[in-house]
DNA sequence: CCAAACTGGTTTCATCTGTAACCATCGAAA
DNA sequence: TTTCGATGGTTACAGATGAAACCAGTTTGG
């Protein structure tokens, strides 16, 4: 434990960092693979097909995507014609998003895999285990929320 | 609880991405503003600084990074300055990477920064909160590495 | 009523990224 | 040896990214 060192390995961010990002590796396959689907479009089309109907920025809120993210994953759902845009009444520069037909049936596609991913990630851990890493990220997620 | 609905919210992939990001995003603050340094280069400097020398290759295992981001950032720390390159004796392909002093004086200073960050995002958390992330992380990194 | 500030969303630009192709060197096998 | 597959590292290319500028429409204050 030098001082004066640090030791990469055990830093915290970098471990999280890492580990998110090998976890969301083998995720992007799923979506990748299956419909070259980059993470943004597919958080997209998970909005959506959670929500129903959302505009771009309120996407951008759940799915903590930048706007500009949020644009180009919307124009490329929307050239494979997956959503439509609908102009609000009352207000001219916003636009709800919905899915297509064909957007709805991705998404009902994909539901199972991802949540059989997300099944077969915890089954390899002990119920201890699976408490500590749910319970930690939530505690963390907090931590930063709150400031 | 829908069952043909994922809930993205809940969904662990997608929140440890978001808390990764989140973290990382903050914590680059600390080696972007001081000295304009990418991610990669700040792991190079810090796996160097780490372990005093290695090459690209070990580099690149150390820190997690494919290895054009080495190969780039290795190259930026050279520009710089702040590492030089000595070629292997036996193995002509071979370059071993080390700090220079204004590398390591970079080093030092921002080592300290780096510890007082992961502290002070710590220090929000309980004992029991703090033991959960990093047994769940340790837990899951295990998960991964043994498949 | 009008200007200024603000907000939803898009685009531009410069940078970062990964894949794949590449070059040089090495080691093993014939 | 010579050849051929593997390995260390770089580069070219095509996409993805974020900051900042932008456009259109909306709200606020005078």
């Amino acid at each position: 434990m030098e001082p004066d060192i640090l030791e990469l390995e055990s830093f915290l961010p970098y471990r999280l960092y890492r580990l998110a990002d090998a976890v969301s590796r083998e995720f992007s396959r799923i979506y990748r693979d299956r419909h070259g689907l980059t993470r943004p479009e597919w958080r997209t089309l998970s909005g959506l097909g959670q929500r129903g109907t959302m505009t771009a920025t309120e996407l951008g809120e759940q799915s903590a995507m930048h706007k500009t993210k949020v644009s180009r994953a919307v124009a490329e759902l929307e050239r494979r014609r997956w959503l439509t845009r609908t102009p609000d009444e009352s207000d001219r520069r916003v636009e709800h998003l919905a899915l297509t037909k064909a957007g709805l049936t991705a998404y009902r596609e994909m539901v199972p895999l991802a949540k059989a991913f997300e099944r077969q990630l915890l089954e390899r851990l002990s119920h201890q285990e699976r408490a500590a890493i749910v319970s930690g990220v939530a505690a963390l997620e907090g931590a930063l929320e709150g400031k």
